[in-house]
DNA sequence: TCAATGTAAATGCAGTTGCATGTAACTCGA
DNA sequence: TCGAGTTACATGCAACTGCATTTACATTGA
């Protein structure tokens, strides 16, 4: 009689948890020591440099960062208190504006990709061979279910470069 | 000349940050929807419970748990506001003192054991064969403490016995 | 024995989150 | 064209977090 979650399963639930847990503290501690604001700062920036004029609507920064509305907003708010980004008028939609990053956020997404980068190297690279990263990449990716087609691969074709959102 | 980090080695971080965010948020909303509090209570309780006599100081459960001190710390004030668990004085130490799981506790723990097992199964089981869990871990591991002192390693022990294997 | 140093736990504060709601503007159907 | 419903964004509030500090006790070493 077979246990439902399987022990497998279990233990790769825990080490999902603990193991990015742990990663993700690493390469956030590696960019504050370096003197930086927290990598959703950065993945923000990133998405508005790529976006055409740099500019995006909120609601669509909020669906590649996953994050919710209001978290957005207020993130969106600590970009413009530090002069990264700005608000624009919106004419096509008066509800709506949009957020374009200044030059001064493209050289702070610039320069964090330096220290970003290198801990992604330091906390990852370092310790998977390119093959066995791959793997791991095809394993995590069977539980996202975002599998929406597009995207998934859109995003990594892309992201390889740079990472994009991560959240 | 090669990339560093290497695509296969920036994408994987990627899809770990992406997909555990996901599924904790799966599974968090899961025990949401059932009435249950967060993910972090039935852990401590856990620990507790399985714990010789019900009861550990908190800077055991702090280095089980993973968390800062001034989190498990409050914590426990939230358990112990829950009547899940009181604070016993501590003897030999009178720094210190006990928590100990309360009969309510116990209890709380395996009512959630059943949401949470069963989110586990949707979100993982269902979706990886056991060898590819397996797999899946082994990949993990290999980012998890290397390097670090002993307690990472004794931590892993620990926790990744089956959760629910207590029931 | 006592000063210096270290460890266990709590807490004040500022910053952040989640939730629920508010406001304004758009859409659509009769 | 009007009103019901929806969408875009902001925000008040309570809960939670991180950081730095405090309080109390323990340990060490001369």
């Amino acid at each position: 009689m077979k246990r439902r979650p399987s022990t497998e399963a279990t233990e790769a639930w825990i080490r999902l948890m603990r193991v990015q847990s742990r990663v993700l503290d690493a390469v956030e501690q590696d960019l504050k020591r370096a003197g930086f604001p927290p990598l959703a700062w950065y993945d923000a920036l990133l998405e508005l440099s790529r976006a055409p004029g740099g500019e995006l609507r909120p609601v669509e920064l909020e669906k590649q960062m996953l994050l919710p509305q209001y978290s957005t907003s207020r993130l969106i708010d600590r970009l413009v208190d530090e002069g990264l980004a700005v608000r624009r008028e919106c004419e096509k939609d008066k509800r709506g504006l949009f957020v374009a990053v200044t030059e001064e956020g493209r050289e702070l997404q610039k320069k964090m990709w330096y220290s970003y980068s290198s801990a992604i190297e330091r906390h990852i690279g370092s310790k998977l061979s390119d093959a066995d990263a791959a793997q791991l990449s095809a394993l995590l990716e069977r539980l996202g279910c975002c599998g929406g087609p597009g995207m998934a691969k859109d995003a990594a074709d892309t992201v390889c470069r740079d990472p994009g959102s991560l959240r």
